[in-house]
This record gives structure tokens, sequence and C-alpha cells, in this order.
DNA sequence: TTGAAAATGAAAATCATTTTCAAATTGAGG
DNA sequence: CCTCAATTTGAAAATGATTTTCATTTTCAA
């Protein structure tokens, strides 16, 4: 019910090779070895996250990026991101109070949320600076 | 430096009428009392969050949703999104854990988010409840 | 080996959003 | 009330990421 192709190993080579780092359908395509239709890719990756093993983070902007977390996704370092809506920066942030908030809403409003593809909007620390001098 | 036009009175009128639901450009074109191009719409809603007036809320899939605050948008209650990754519901969520949350990321981080645009991502109660079931 | 199910790729289709550009509107200064 | 430069509008075209189409190829269980 689902086929081992070539393509799909060369996809997740690709990304394992990559370690945890986030990656666009652009950059998988220019990377990759050998040619594979950007449909493909996609298709693949919708794949992957549905297993599970990919992240697809999307924000507001530019492009959807995935990030290949394998089996031991629990493992993997929490983290979530902060989008600078000035700069358009993304920011990987580790740190555990976002997994308070998600316990508590789990708790109390049961809803079961996924901090990893969760991305908050706001200004980066650079971006606050100038705004307080530049005025 | 900034001319007041009919369509940009219209729109806010239209807005204002709308409390503060939330409303994509597709419904404010068709709830408009007077056509106003697309192009238009975006461009005055663009003005409105610059100064925020407007707040636009961005989630994958579908597309962005805008809502009128007003001038009073600091008394306007706080709250922010969580979006099911398996119904595509958008939940509306009034919560002040939240807000700690963002205090403790510009404390820490020095980044200020704005959680009123971000979106959480995950699974809501009722698919929880299929899933559990259904296995 | 065989064949049905699943995957591929190239090209076309979607679709929200943005840009283009000529024409219309706005409003400060006369 | 005029004028005119700056700004806004709208229709249509452009963009650009993602999805779909569909004919062809690949996969793998029997």
């Amino acid at each position: 019910m689902a086929y081992q192709t070539k393509q799909g190993r060369a996809l997740v080579e690709y990304l394992r090779s990559q370690g945890s780092r986030h990656v666009s359908v652009q950059q998988i395509a220019a990377g990759l070895p050998e040619k594979i239709g950007t449909a493909t890719i996609y298709r693949q990756l919708d794949k992957l996250a549905a297993r599970g093993l990919v992240r697809k983070y999307v924000s507001d902007g530019d492009p959807a990026c995935y990030q290949y977390v394998g089996e031991d996704a629990k493992d993997c370092m929490q983290h979530f991101h902060l989008k600078c809506s000035s700069c358009g920066a993304l920011i990987h942030l580790e740190c555990e109070e976002m997994g308070h908030l998600s316990e508590h809403i789990l708790r109390e409003h049961g809803f079961r949320t996924d901090p990893l593809r969760s991305v908050l909007y706001g200004t980066c620390a650079a971006c606050l600076k100038k705004e307080a001098e530049g005025k």
C-alpha cells in the first residue's frame, strides 16, 4: 500500500544529510544529486510528514520549509519558531515555556497543540532596537 | 500624505459592522454594498493593519482573514488561534497563558511576540476523540 | 513473471496575493 | 472654487508556491 521508490529513498537520504536543518522545496530540488520533479518532492514530503518523519513549517510570506526528524521525533529537541514581521527572520527557539502552554491548552481546552509546527509572529530584538532608535 | 477615499471609508464601515468577526477578502468583497476591486481591498487592509486598526491572521491552507479592532486595540480581548491540522478548523481562544508565554519570550529572549497574529497548530478535541475511537 | 496498485514527471491548473499602468480621485494652496 | 501634483483605483496581467492531471513507468505481492 506504499511502494518504496528510488526518489523516495533519495529524498530521505538527502534530508538526513541535512541534519535537522530546515529546507525548502527549492533547496531540496537544487541539492538533490539526481533531479526529482517538484511535484514528487511535494508528494513525498507530504507522506513523510504524515508519518511524522518530517515536520513542515509554514509562515507568512515565504515558502514552507521542512525538517527531517527521523524516528526519534520525540527525543528531538523541542523548539518552536518566532517570525519577525519586520525583517522576515525566522528564529528557532528552544524553550520549555512553550511546553507549559501546550500542556495547559490540552488540559483546559482539550486541544493538542504541536508547538513544533507553530509559528509566533512578532518583532525580533534587532528590529525592536532599530525601532527604538530610528524612531 | 494619505488621501481619504470612498472605498477606504466603505471598507472600515463594513469591517466595523462585522464587530470583531474574522473575515476573508472574499467575504469582504461579497459583503460590501458597493463593489471594490480586490486589489484595493488588499491595499486598504494593509494600510489599516499598518496603523493597527486591523489584525491579519494567516494560517496554513486557507486565505488570510482580518479582524477590525479599532482604536481600542489594547482593550480588545486578547485571544489567539488554534488550527486543527486534521479537520482544518480555526479556533479562537481567549486564555491568559499565552500572555505569560509572550512575557517570558520578551524578557528572556528579547523578542516581542504578537500572540494575536500567531497560530498554533495541532489537533482539536473532536478530532482527538475520533482518533481515539476510530483507531 | 505478471498485473494491479502506486508513483513519477512534465505541463497545466489553482488560487491567494501583488503588480502594472492608465484613468480617476483627492485635497492643499492659490 | 480652481488647479495640479500626489495618491488611489480597478481591471487585467503577473507571481509564485503548491496541486492536479494524465499518460507512462515502477514496484512488489502472488
